[in-house]
DNA sequence: CGGTCCCTTGATATTCATCAATATCAGTGG
DNA sequence: CCACTGATATTGATGAATATCAAGGGACCG
């Protein structure tokens, strides 16, 4: 809510806000939806402040009010296992939805953290089945939506099942590449948001072992890390084995 | 068609079959519809001749038409990684719907084999997405059954991605002992229609591992295993193991 | 400048996969 | 009814992948 006291800042805040211009439209919620349709479901969106690095959308247990879009920045999801160690179920980037596996028990099976300063778009489930009774098409890119991350689970099932260590790492790196490139970022470069600890946790294995691949990968020639940065040098070699053929292979990826 | 001659007879196998009578309309699609709308439903949904063991729902890359209610048997779903090797994604038992992972692309991601004499009830999806149209309920009871997926797909995850060998399987009994309990049968014996081959390819593990652990778990007296049927004598040790600590743990579980 | 957190690297231990041999079972045909 | 076949399951011996333990290095923050 700075400068409120103008209204024409106002406006072009609201617009830079609004699904109809929000360059992630075509990936999130709106996607197939007229534009009318889109005014009425912009029209019950709460924005919110941006969160800080390590603030949680929500926690674990809370109640079931809304789904979340990501507008920036990312987020990982998690659960808590019996013993008290931390699971975590994905890495979310701009333009994913989660808290999709509440509505079920009307109460969130994971917790979501902001892994950076990240802005997000609050949905009122209510309000939205309400318009999904009107608009059939919102309800249809819902089912859409938690479909594709039906699949999204179903890879990373076999991944954990299966697939080595470095295949494992390939597979998540080419994940977030292609992810980042559906958003117009660069598929070969980037930051990563989560810490070693996070990835270790995602994948399964223990944090010296993703450490020791960053390093066999990066005498490989295969990437060039630091730090958080990373620089896909062979993409190609990198998909190979993470398992992904080709880009016609699977539709949607999920890490 | 048995029977097409003689009206009444078809009426008593079509009350038989109907969703409004059938036992699993608590766990199935019909959930928390009104009568009338439950007939509607219905009325869309075809009826098949039950698929003998080893033969398909449907295959993987199939074009996507229908979802596919389990009314008697068992199913696994599996998809198969670009080495040709095939992975299992579930075990599914009767009041389960499969199939809606091929939403989002209009295409199977994985295939649907009987584990043994099944039938089941396919639900043309434009048929049903119509009438979803015209009964809000039906709709989310969609998004509950999806949003329940997913719940046991962050499950299966944190098994895979953190769980021990032992861990893996105790989890895979309990929950398959859960859900023969909530469908009415005895949560402590019952029939594995799966292989071990099939158990060790859906935990991750090797079938050698999977029958060491099926000796080892008779021989500490938790189990008594023959072939294909299974006691459960240390339900609740099992479940420790399995790190389900009580039966408030997890309102869902699948396998 | 010191402290803390996160990451890296090396040495060792453990779990589970793999290889191989044998056993069991279901079905088939003699 | 019994021997034969192939599929499936069990059991043992070995090895490889990865976890765990331990120590040191860097980066960020006050």
């Amino acid at each position: 809510m700075t400068n409120s006291s103008n209204g024409k800042v106002i406006d072009i805040a609201s617009v830079k806000l609004a699904c109809s211009s929000c360059s992630l439209h075509q990936l999130c919620l709106p996607m197939g939806i007229g534009l009318d349709d889109v005014e009425r479901l912009d029209a019950i969106i709460k924005r919110r402040r941006p969160l800080a690095r390590g603030s949680y959308v929500f926690h674990l247990g809370d109640t079931f009010r809304s789904l979340y879009a990501i507008r920036s920045g990312s987020v990982k999801t998690y659960t808590i296992t019996e013993d008290g160690s931390e699971q975590i179920t994905g890495f979310h980037l701009p333009g994913e939805l989660i808290g999709l596996d509440a509505i079920n028990s009307n109460q969130h099976p994971c917790g979501a953290k902001a892994l950076e300063t990240t802005s997000i778009c609050e949905i009122p489930f209510e309000r939205m089945e309400e318009l999904a009774a009107a608009v059939p098409a919102l309800g249809r890119q819902m089912l859409r939506i938690m479909s594709r991350e039906l699949n999204s689970d179903g890879e990373l099932l076999t991944l954990l099942g299966k697939k080595s260590a470095d295949e494992r790492l390939a597979a998540l790196l080419i994940s977030l590449s292609m992810r980042f490139q559906e958003r117009g970022f660069s598929p070969r470069e980037f930051h990563l948001s989560m810490s070693r600890n996070d990835i270790g946790n995602y994948l399964g294995l223990a944090i010296e072992t993703v450490s020791r691949l960053f390093s066999r990968f990066q005498q490989q020639g295969l990437i060039c890390v630091q730090s958080k940065y990373i620089h896909l040098k062979e993409l190609h070699q990198l998909r190979e084995l993470a398992g992904f053929s080709g880009p016609d292979d699977i539709p949607q990826a999920r890490a």
